[in-house]
DNA sequence: CATAAAGTTTACCATTTTACTTAAGTTTAG
DNA sequence: CTAAACTTAAGTAAAATGGTAAACTTTATG
């Protein structure tokens, strides 16, 4: 029932970059001694988010890693299931693989309604507004931040389960 | 970020006894070939449940399992957390425990809100609501039902991370 | 073109967790 | 006293977790 460390660097290294105002790529091995990461393991983090296409990176003397996308068009949802594949907070609501239990099972809905306000959360926090939060006034335009989020929430769209 | 199975047979287990309308002990035999659950993981996981006092438990022949409370004062969370400890989605969420970033740590907040969110449905949900919605008639009484919850989880209190 | 700086790939590793199974108790009704 | 039921304590195979390490490829630069 928790995030792992590998989504947990993740996250940390996607903020790092986002909060990047220089448009020259990040080290790896830089982006790790900021934010308290083992270098050995980012360097095997920083592939799993190239394939996920949040990232590219330039091989190289002088290379390093920058965002594919704008920081506001990624969520926090989007980064820890690029590492640790879809969120599911119960075996049952993974895809279609249902248990045999599921027609009549009166908790399924219960547990398909925690991870629904759960990804809401994740998925109304993009980079950009964590950047806000950490540097106000460094960027201009409308982001959101943690706790604009608490009320908001609650016009957010339905999502799938 | 999943159940474990643990939790998730304690759960049918609960449940189980909760739906049982006669006043004698269930068997645990009984309850795990109702439930599908391998009947001598449960019998490893009925002391949990007693140690954490949800059920009484009577030893020797006629003996068996009855709740200690009313369904209706069981939530799905009290049930998850005495098998699993605390519910936390981040390390630095559980107790003082907290890692040396917290302090200016934007992402801290949101990994709170979520999981205010997620635990406000697990905690709304009790027992006698699931035993309603699948027995429909057979107990009387204010109950909420996984739908019902939906609705309510924006007017919850304010629950302490 | 040699070299060092960067990411890439693959493999390895110890520890812990998970999901069970097994077996030897202990208690109690009948 | 004996079978039925819960209790306690090991044991175990497989996977996940959180790393480390080494060999390789690419590219800027002198
Ligand atoms: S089938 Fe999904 S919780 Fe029971
Ligand atoms: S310290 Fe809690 S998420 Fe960063």
């Amino acid at each position: 029932m928790q995030l792992t460390r590998r989504a947990e660097y993740a996250i940390r290294t996607m903020l790092d970059i986002a909060s990047n105002l220089d448009d020259q790529p990040l080290m790896s091995k830089e982006i790790a001694a900021r934010q308290d990461i083992p270098p050995n393991f980012l360097i095997q983090i920083v592939p799993e988010l190239r394939s996920a296409g949040l990232i590219h990176t330039v091989r190289g003397s002088g290379g390093g890693i920058y965002l594919t996308k704008k920081p506001s068009e990624i969520s926090l949802r989007y980064i820890v299931e690029a590492i640790e594949g879809p969120i599911a907070l119960n075996q049952c609501l993974i895809g279609e693989a249902s248990c045999s239990r599921k027609p009549n099972c009166p908790i399924h809905e219960v547990w398909a309604l925690a991870q629904r306000q759960m990804l809401s959360v994740l998925e109304a926090t993009t980079l950009a507004g964590l950047v806000d939060q950490s540097q106000p006034g460094k960027r201009a335009g409308k982001t959101s931040t943690a706790t604009d989020v608490a009320g908001k929430i609650n016009n957010e769209v339905e999502l799938e389960v």
